[in-house]
DNA sequence: TATTGTGAAATGCTTCACAGCC
DNA sequence: GGCTGTGAAGCATTTCACAATA
């Protein structure tokens, strides 16, 4: 029912936050919700939700709501995240490395784990969570050899541009940043930043002293 | 020089990077910097950049621009992480909690962990990063004798809500939350959400296959 | 000359409010 | 009656473009 209108890059994040409550609405058996239910479950306006929406397609019905299945799986399907499988090459199995193996939700999304990482002599060889560490070393040989076509970055600031660049050199042709620094990426191919320092910062201004009482402040 | 202009939220999210950088800048020894340079290490307009900076203050030359370790004590002074030690809570010590403890940004920012919580009983009374793992059933008990002052929450969605509560009820002036569930809060507490799902989310609609060349996808 | 700081214009995003539909 | 989809209004943010300044 739409011409030109594009749905804006803080909306497709939303989008997300949307098929996860799908996700559990359809857990917990509803069959049906409104654009109220998602904006008291996400705090959004309920405005905000049908614009979302509707700027993606049709997917209501007027006086009822959605239809839980379909929608998740409209979404999903404008996400690009169904029926498809992607695997993942991921450089670095120190702490943020693991926890992102163990991420349940990336296997939710179709993606899967395929190579793994790192430049400690005692990891390589080791097998965490069904996947072999590699040598650092090897990272753009396996990768273009396996046609892996993402690559995870979680490894110290200082390596992680060389590290990229072994991606790049692999062909990748998408890949994910966790090390608090930017990337350049060489001739040609578009990176996007995914920044964990900066969701750190957010803490340092985002404290919110409004206890109903007491606001204890410290030092140490 | 300014009025009444606030700096918008996403504003004060790249005042973070703007140090991040700084902080680099300062470690190469260099000077002065101009609002050129960090549109370009952070891909940005300049004229984003003056208006961010120009917002918070009179902080450059004109022909000159900025110097890097004036800007850099003033946006920590902005930012409010100067001269200051924040206590920090954090329930959950797998893979992310971990990942957390270990991650030098902390530090650099004045935050310290100082309590550390989990459920596996395996892990209650070990060590992590100095850091003495209790259990989570004494979380509200000792994080308000200790009056620390901000709760991180690493641990599995389905005990972020009863983890987040027990925060509350000890009586925490700010909660993170890493955990991809949405949180509420009792009573007039406020909560931010930094909810790391939601990263891993854009990467599902990032994607871009803009090589060169080829572009493989790949099923698995 | 090189660069800041900033009105004004442009663009982008959210909310309002209601017609239309089930 | 309740809810969606959407023009139009309102608000927020970014960019333009240039006067001011070192």
């Amino acid at each position: 029912m739409k011409g030109t209108k594009r749905l804006p890059e803080v909306g497709v994040r939303r989008l997300s936050l949307y098929v996860r409550e799908l996700h559990r609405w359809q857990r917990e058996g509803r069959t049906v919700i409104s654009s109220t239910d998602f904006a008291d479950a996400l705090h959004l306006s309920s405005a905000q939700v049908r614009r979302d929406l509707s700027t993606c397609g049709q997917f209501g019905t007027s006086g009822r709501g959605y239809e839980v299945r379909r929608l998740h799986a409209s979404l999903l399907r404008i996400l690009g995240i169904a029926d498809r499988t992607w695997a993942v090459a991921l450089a670095g199995v120190g702490n943020l490395g693991s926890a992102l193996l163990a991420y349940r939700g990336f296997q939710e999304r179709g993606f899967l784990f395929r190579l793994a990482f790192d430049a400690d002599r005692t990891k390589i060889g080791r097998t965490l969570y069904g996947v072999r560490v590699e040598s650092v070393e090897r990272l753009a040989e396996l990768v273009q050899r396996e046609a892996v076509p993402i690559g995870v970055i979680a490894v110290p600031a200082p390596q992680a541009q060389r590290v990229c660049d072994a991606f790049v050199a692999g062909r990748v042709s998408g890949i994910v940043n966790f090390a608090p620094t930017r990337l350049t990426a060489p001739r040609g191919v578009q990176l996007r930043h995914v920044d964990l320092s900066l969701e750190f910062e957010q803490l340092t201004y985002h404290l919110s002293l409004e206890h109903p009482q007491a606001a204890h402040a410290q030092r140490s």
